[in-house]
Parts: C-alpha cells; structure tokens; sequence
DNA sequence: AGGTGGACCCGAACGC
DNA sequence: TGCGTTCGGGTCCACC
C-alpha cells in the first residue's frame, strides 16, 4: 500500500526519468482513471507537455510541466509505475495507462483494484487542491510538536485514526499509522486529545522515524508495491506490528494483536502500549 | 463540527 | 476440488 515513503520512492525513480521530457504518446485504457472526465480528452491535453519536475505532497505524485499545469497521480492502494527505458513492456492485464517520451522510453501505470487516479490542473491550481486536502509534511520543519499538538486538541476520535486523517500529517496510512504507535508505546485507541505533552513529542518522532526508515529501505513491498525499476522495498522486514499478529513483540516477547480502529486492520503490543483504560 | 461507516474495486485467503 | 464469502485499504461522502 503505497504511503508516503513508497510514493517518496516512486518520485526518485520517475524524476529523472521523465524531468526534461516530453510526453509524445498518451494512452489511458481506464475510464475510472481520469473520471469524471474522458480519457482520452485527458491523453489529447497531456500530449506535448515538457516535464520540468515529479514532486509529491502527502501520497500524490505531482508531474509539473513547462506550461505551469500539473497531472497529479494517486496511487491509492494497488497503483504502479513502471519506467521502460527502450519503450518495450511485458504483456500486463492490469495496466491502465502508457505514456511514451520524447526520447523513446516509456512509463506504464498498473493498478489491480483501479482505486488510483490521475487528475490533470490548470497552472497554479494544483495547491489549492493540495493545501485543501493535506496537513504538514512529516519530514518537513513544518510538522513541530506544537503543530501537531494543536491538531489533536479536542479530537475524542482514536490517535490511531487521527493519524491517518491526511489533514492532520500528510502521508501516514495504515502501515506506518502502527509501526509510529509501537515505536511510541502508544495504544492506538487512546483518545487523541488525551495524549499526554510528552507523548504529542513522541508520537511525532517516530512518526518521522517510521517515515523515515520507510524512506530508507525504499518502502515496503507486500504484494502490488514495486519501484519504477521493478525492484522492491525492504521496510517490510522491519516491521514491528503492522501484520505481525501473534508473533512476538520486537521489545517484550508478548504476543502482537490485532482489532479494528476505524473499520482498519490495527496490530499492537498489548504490553507496550496500554490499553486506554490501564493506561489512565 | 467531528465522528462513523459504507462505497468504490478485485484478487487472495478463507470456509465448507 | 470447487464454489461462495470475506477481507483490505485511501479517500470521499452521507448521515448523525
């Protein structure tokens, strides 16, 4: 599932692959991909456009052109890259979109469950969507403690799920959203607004931490995720929780959970990270 | 207004 | 073995 370091490392992939390109050839098989607009409008408005740089804000992929517009890419949870340098690619059931540079290599999107989305903006508008959508950026100055602390003032809902609220931290999914728990000893139901000064402190660390070392490693790669390269990640062999029900915890030996926060799959440490009752 | 839960997808994993 | 059911995950949206 692509979060914000796989996306980070999706980003230094295609940027030198497509900075100072042009895109030749676009074509879109997906209608669900550009909706509510056709497909092919959006391959005919791509056309021609000169790449000056891939950026990302949160988990969006940002292509800028020459002309100040912008295609935004959301990979949501099975989308892909694929660069082809010779222009040639394998037969794939699951491709949604090719585009083909002006020096003959190529770029495939994949994306099995087609939740991704590429949405083209006009000059200057692709902020505003942005600034709309999404809080700091974790690995900014931005994300200080006492922004962070603000965010979860009066929030009653779990840590857990405040957390995954992009306007709170921009790029935290589920992976990351327990791994920064577990580092924290922090038990994801524990009301938000009742975090402790220090644990606010915490918390912000290691979600930097985990974002960081996500970054690192190249993100993690479970099933769909692969980088532009067709390389994968390694985060997933350091995880702490996410995944690891009944499997010992990394600090204490006691046996990972799991319940549900949110309507999401959660693991923590039931030890580590007292349960909202015990940990009054 | 903030919180919650369903919709959107579809392959994998699971249950009988 | 085969078939039906459940699960999951980011974001948006309806509803309270």
């Amino acid at each position: 599932m692509p979060e914000l370091p796989e996306v980070e490392t999706v980003r230094r992939g295609l940027e030198p692959v497509l900075a100072g390109r042009t895109l030749v050839d676009v074509r879109i098989s997906d209608s669900r991909l550009t909706r509510p607009h056709d497909p092919l409008a959006v391959a005919m408005r791509l056309c021609g456009n000169r790449i000056v740089a891939v950026d990302r804000r949160g988990k969006y992929l940002i292509v800028r052109f020459e002309s100040g517009g912008a295609l935004v890419i959301h990979l949501r949870m099975t989308g892909s890259l694929r660069s082809a340098p010779d222009g040639s690619l394998p037969d794939d059931t699951h491709r949604r979109a090719v585009v083909t540079l002006d020096n003959g290599s190529a770029v495939a999107y994949r994306d099995v469950r087609r939740f991704g989305t590429w949405d083209l903006f006009e000059p200057g508008a692709v902020e505003q969507y942005l600034d709309d959508r999404l809080g700091p950026e974790p690995l900014s100055g931005r994300f200080t403690t006492a922004v962070f602390a603000r965010a979860l003032a009066r929030r009653r809902a779990p840590i857990k799920s405040v957390i995954l609220d992009q306007k709170t931290v921009a790029g935290v999914g589920n992976i990351y959203a327990d791994e920064a728990l577990w580092r924290a000893k922090i038990h994801p139901l524990r009301e938000a607004a009742a975090l402790t000064d220090v644990e606010v402190a915490t918390l912000r660390r290691t979600i930097r931490a985990a974002l960081q070392r996500g970054v690192e490693l190249q993100g993690s790669t479970l099933r769909d995720y692969a980088l532009p390269d067709g390389e994968y990640g390694g985060m997933q062999n350091e995880f702490k929780a996410y995944g690891r029900e009944g499997e010992p915890c990394a600090r204490c030996r006691t046996p990972i959970e799991k319940i549900k926060v949110g309507g999401r799959g959660t693991w923590y440490c039931p030890r580590c990270q007292r349960s909202p009752r015990e940990a009054v």
